[in-house]
DNA sequence: TGGAATGTTGGAAC
DNA sequence: CGTTCCAACATTCC
């Protein structure tokens, strides 16, 4: 479910509830106090990067999707939700699975939109300027990273850098400045693709590297590795995609 | 059918 | 005290 993309689209499926007041709330969450939300008025619904936020005048309900997380919209489905909205015409928001929190801070306290790579508000020189402060880091790990590229998952991490042509343990300070760019470039343009496929319903079909065994490229067989500080699956190819150490 | 996966967190270990 | 590591969580698919 749940990268950017994903989250752009759970927002434009859920803006219709701007402005409606919450009748009823409910759901096995123990991270926040249900009854505070009964009556309130959603006032917006916001995304930042993997968050998914519904802002009610006095606070915000912020959603992680997590892995597995989902979510139905005036229906529901067979199992507990963590959080049920009910609203007036019968109609209600279930999120199921996934990671609930409220924050009680202005919104922009919290957030650097410009963070975030699903808005247009993304600052890409910012965002360069963070990797090169990272000499050491290896990109793959850089890429994951939502203080720099909030919403950016795994399947952009293996796409980016296929696209690229970069080898996922490459530091960031052996990348010549304008591959550098190029992650940041591509990383922007992937999550564009990403949202475009992912309506359609052909994301998959879109991967070139992501649960790939043969590289498009040039028919070399991908290596498929744990990498980085989270041991995330990794698909590259070690002919094209060059190791910048 | 056991294992793995689009992810994060919190606490233990060092 | 900071950093690192790992278990835990939870659902679906193959």
């Amino acid at each position: 479910m749940p990268e950017g993309p994903s989250i752009i689209i759970l927002k434009e499926e859920t803006i219709a509830f701007k402005g409606r007041k919450i009748l009823n709330a409910e759901g096995s969450t123990k991270k926040i106090d249900i009854g505070d939300l009964i009556g309130q008025r959603i006032i917006d619904i916001k995304t930042w990067g993997k968050h998914f936020l519904i802002c009610l005048p006095k606070f915000t309900i912020r959603i992680h999707l997590l892995m597995f997380g989902s979510y139905r919209i005036n229906e529901g489905k067979n199992a507990t939700p963590r959080l049920r909205l009910s609203f007036s015409n019968n109609e209600e928001l279930n999120f199921y699975a996934c990671a609930i929190t409220r924050i009680d801070r202005p919104l922009d306290e919290v957030y650097d939109w410009s963070a975030d790579v699903m808005n247009k508000k993304f600052d890409t020189r910012k965002a360069n300027k963070k990797l090169k402060e990272e000499p050491m880091e290896f990109i793959c790990d850089a890429i994951l990273d939502q203080d720099i590229f909030a919403g950016a998952g795994n399947i952009f991490k293996n796409e980016v850098l296929f696209r690229a042509r970069i080898h996922p343990l490459s530091k960031i300070g052996s990348l010549p400045d304008t591959k550098r760019r190029e992650v940041v470039k591509e990383v922007i343009r992937y999550g564009k693709d990403f949202l475009k496929w992912k309506k359609a319903f052909v994301l998959r079909k879109h991967w070139e590297a992501h649960t790939k065994k043969t590289c498009p490229r040039d028919g070399n067989r991908f290596t498929k590795a744990y990498l980085g500080k989270t041991h995330r699956r990794t698909f590259f190819c070690d002919v094209c995609q060059k190791l910048y150490s």
